[in-house]
DNA sequence: GCGCATTTTGACCACTTGGTAAAACCTACG
DNA sequence: CGTAGGTTTTACCAAGTGGTCAAAATGCGC
């Protein structure tokens, strides 16, 4: 395998290449349903090939994770303490549903390895992940301690804002079913959203 | 294979079994991460005697499919266009929740499904699931033109009462990785979405 | 307990899959 | 050039996988 940080023109282009092929692979079909052929494939590699860069399956799936997770994190990380409450969190839901559009595959890939038990990531969870949120649920509980918005459960809404705007990347196909294959979901899903959290937090 | 009618009682002991067996490993692995030695092993069966019963892979999983099918939809289903608004969409996102606590393997099975592109269930999504769905649709449509609820999105309203209660069975490991592992989340759950529709929803 | 249909098993096969070894091939640089 | 280091390919495993088949074992009505 080749150093890790010193990296050639050809090491950087091939790595790229790999990780994009994986994020696609791994998003459409689960760790388990992807095979190295296919990512190796999908960036015009051969699998041994594909191999002198990364040492296994297990590795180039952490390594996309790792890659993402940062990009994944930031919009509740920019939660504002002093900002205007119900601004900042219609913002938050704004930026995950902006997250869900652009970044379906990400989402999608994330969602896989959750939906089995996140074998891969829960360490990540319980440490990181666990820490944000607690972070910025302090936050939302002043908010609703000092009436600036309708006391709710601030972990449960932050639940809310995920499910709700994953959704629409997690399950495009359920949600193109049933609103019709040409049908752009997201602009009405906006509008819904803003209603629905200005309606509910409005104190 | 055996007839499919007439079942003896060793056949009916057996394929129940399998099914329930299939539930739990197609559930927590998806269809590719799941083998057939996994169900037969889960099922207490060789898998040649397992492939006795089901002729293939593919079918167990069509079998299991089919018998959730008609358990996923009824709440739906039981959405009366004579009841109270705000009731009828607070009570089917009762039943919705309820479901998530009690069959979460269900809930998985489906995400797994949808979210690697519903390649086995594209055509039930499209029909049965659409024509069900637009029926509800016409009823919230009209409970929001006569004023009875505030005026919203039908579609996207049931978008958001599916993504919010199954979020609690498919990324069941999520929230408790947040929240603690010995945490309930359901009763929490109940209260926040009952806050949360009953203030977006009444007029 | 007999005879027949149902059920179960063990051995097996073709194919896929993750991964390896070593030789062949580039390519930058003196 | 030429050669050293990096890169790619060819050929190849060993394990796992879905599925088959014929024979053995078991149930069951009489």
């Amino acid at each position: 395998m080749p150093k890790a940080t010193p990296q050639t023109r050809i090491q950087k282009k091939n790595t790229d290449a790999i990780l994009e092929a994986a994020l696609e692979v791994f998003s459409a079909n689960g760790f388990r349903g992807a095979t190295v052929d296919m990512i190796a494939n999908e960036a015009g590699l051969s699998k041994p090939n594909l191999l002198y860069y990364f040492a296994s399956k297990e590795a180039i799936h952490a390594a996309v994770l790792e890659r993402l997770l940062g990009t994944w994190l930031d919009p509740l990380r920019a939660l504002e303490p002093a900002g205007d409450p119900l601004l900042e969190i219609v913002g938050y839901m704004h930026r995950k549903l902006d997250l869900a559009r652009d970044y379906p595959r990400e989402s999608r890939l994330f969602a896989n390895e959750i939906v089995q038990g996140a074998p891969r990531i829960l360490t990540i969870l319980q440490t990181d992940l666990k820490d944000l949120v607690d972070e910025k649920a302090k936050v939302i509980a002043a908010w609703s301690a000092a009436g600036r918005i309708t006391p709710v459960d601030p972990y449960h809404l932050i639940f809310s804002i995920w499910s709700m705007t994953q959704h629409y990347a997690d399950f495009d196909v359920q949600v193109h079913a049933i609103l019709g294959g040409d049908h752009d979901p997201y602009p009405d899903a906006r509008r819904y959203l803003e209603t629905l959290f200005t309606r509910m937090l409005r104190p």
